[in-house]
DNA sequence: GAGATGATTAGCT
DNA sequence: GCTAATCATCTCC
């Protein structure tokens, strides 16, 4: 079952991260269905995160996705050459996001390796928000496309992981962000090996 | 209209 | 571990 629209219009966006382990994701482009659970995330937290496109309520052609109300996608571009995921959360004018930084895939795995021109399955599949993104076959053409599409969309099939699995910390490559670059707004699933580096 | 920059990753040492 | 690759977007002139 979809997740609806409610799920996403929740103001709490880092108990949201936190709440996003676990649940499935897929999309379905060119009718191939691909994807799998989601096992780490980063909090944005609107115009007080000096990490997030939108701080200080920054709203350009790029980050205004971001103050649309929760249960879209937001894709864009970093480093020229990676594209990366983000869910768009809570109410119109809070511009709060989810980065999806890995996924352990179940559905559509060669599909998958195909995309990211791979031989045999290996962690690396799809660990690391840039390498998430290919492998899903997501692009900037999907950029504000709504989670209840036919496109992507995410599904609750009632994997729960508890505290002791899951663990927080920094955020990464957001040094830039001075003292909000060290909240702890990164979760992910303890031991998976599809979660990038520390993973216990 | 031009110049700086980054929510990264792959590949080499 | 470290560094290069690489370009859309933002900011200022």
């Amino acid at each position: 079952m979809k997740l609806p629209t409610s799920y996403y219009q929740q103001d709490d966006v880092v108990a949201l991260s936190r709440d996003l382990l676990g649940k499935y994701i897929f999309t379905s482009i060119d009718d191939i269905v691909t994807g799998g659970y989601i096992v780490e995330t980063e909090a944005y937290n609107g115009i007080v995160d000096k990490a997030s496109h939108a701080y200080g309520n920054r709203k350009t052609n790029r980050t205004s996705v971001m103050f649309q109300q929760g249960g879209i996608i937001y894709v864009y571009l970093c480093y020229g050459i990676h594209e990366m995921l983000n869910i768009v959360t809570s109410s119109e004018g809070q511009p709060h996001a989810i980065l999806i930084r890995a996924v352990h895939p179940t559905d559509g795995i060669p599909v998958m390796l195909d995309r990211r021109r791979m031989a045999a399955l290996k962690p690396n599949l799809t660990r690391g928000p840039g390498s998430v993104a290919k492998a899903l076959g997501i692009s900037r053409a999907i950029n504000t496309l709504s989670l209840q599409s036919d496109v992507i969309w995410l599904e609750d099939r009632w994997l729960y992981f508890g505290d002791e699995s899951i663990a927080s910390a920094p955020r990464i490559g957001v040094d830039y962000a001075d003292e909000d670059a060290s909240l702890p707004y990164r979760f992910y699933v303890k031991g998976d090996p599809y979660v990038s580096k520390p993973n216990k």
